[in-house]
DNA sequence: TAGATTGTTAATCGATTAACAATC
DNA sequence: TAGATTGTTAATCGATTAACAATC
């Protein structure tokens, strides 16, 4: 179904985005949309839809638009939300309590499988339906469930060292939140890193440049 | 200083970044870099680093290089981080409070100043140094405080409604992580939507499509 | 001075937009 | 059939990279 091919990863950042748009109007009730509809709701232009689209197949029908139900299933398909990879969330902390009850992992293909922090103090409480355990148990964690993805909401300090280990134990993809660029030499690792703190500096550097804000 | 013109949103982008890596080789106490250094470390071209880095004035020396410590005070001074940009913060859960605790607002050039929670369960509870208000006060606060920037942890429902009154309240910056592609019409209002989502989703994503793991 | 490295211009590459023939 | 809208190719635009003269 997919001509596949080299995807550009920008096509790929928005991809998501397609996918909540249908979604949205999917509930919505709406079922064809032509490719300038959608542009005026996303903001894009009607060529870039198409453009989009169009890398990965005939989605569409000359003189009708999309099918908005199976466009929508086609892109959750090509992303991937109808797996279910094992993923683990190291680093209990605000952050990192926030992201396993906040994010609904299930939707986007993968399952929260285990939680795990340092401070022994946190051993044994309960975030959702998962315990945190002790990371020293991550190890036979991994031998036992073999976890593909790691969610990092560690300190930047120790992030290098314990993706490297997670590396050892099969963690192939890693969505990284630790204050640090985290880069992987193996071949086949994905990392995803967030910045939070980027996005609110970049923020910070338009709300300085606001055209009516010239201030020196 | 700065030469200004226009710069790209792609240049801006990267902005926070350099000043992460060279506050990093500051604390290392490195003194001087070269382009062809710090691109190693970071990961790009030499090229794009001179090129970026010149958008703003000739921060180097020829012959010499980069001066750590005071390329990284520019770039600081360009993004804004010695701003102290009055910040609401909108919906108290677990994300609103994880943000409040986990980032650190003062060295983004923001001040934290108030935290809102429509459910009056929550109305006194304490995150970090500040009690959380009932969402009815936040008039009366912008009124007497004036805060530029608001940080959205909310409902996607509630989003569009709230963003537009507080728009009307002097607002003039979201940073919005609620499950929503916020837009304002309004001119010279500045959004940074956070999807932390499609984040995750781009990672299920390539996990499915990696090099060794060819599927279907 | 010779060596190093920037600032800056020119060349390349890739992504977006425009246009239109194909076709439902 | 006529009208609408896609799929796809060509044109444009912008961003990245390469090259090198300027200069510390």
């Amino acid at each position: 179904m997919s001509k596949n091919g080299n995807i550009s990863s920008s096509v790929i950042k928005r991809l998501p985005r397609y996918y909540r748009f249908l979604g949205e109007l999917e509930k919505q009730g709406v079922e064809r949309i032509s490719s300038r509809e959608l542009s005026e709701k996303m903001k894009l232009t009607a060529s870039q839809i198409r453009q989009d689209l169009n890398c990965f197949g005939g989605f569409g029908q000359q003189g009708y638009g999309y099918q908005v139900q199976s466009l929508r299933e086609e892109i959750g398909h090509i992303l991937g939300v109808d797996k279910a990879y094992s993923t683990i969330l190291i680093g209990a902390g605000n952050l990192g309590k926030a992201i396993a009850l906040h994010i609904n992992f299930e939707t986007r293909g993968c399952q929260l499988t285990g939680i795990f922090d340092a401070n022994p103090r946190l051993t044994g409480e309960t975030v959702g339906s998962l315990a945190i355990r002790h990371t020293d148990e991550i190890e036979e964690f991994c031998k036992a469930e073999h976890p593909v993805i790691a969610v990092l909401c560690i300190p930047k300090a120790n992030t290098q060292a314990i993706a490297d280990k997670l590396v050892g134990l099969g963690i192939r993809s890693f969505w990284n939140f630790s204050h640090y660029d985290l880069t992987i030499d193996h071949q086949g690792i994905e990392v995803e890193n967030v910045h939070l703190g980027d996005s609110l500096l970049t923020l910070t550097y338009r709300t300085s440049h606001l055209k009516d804000s010239e201030e020196e």
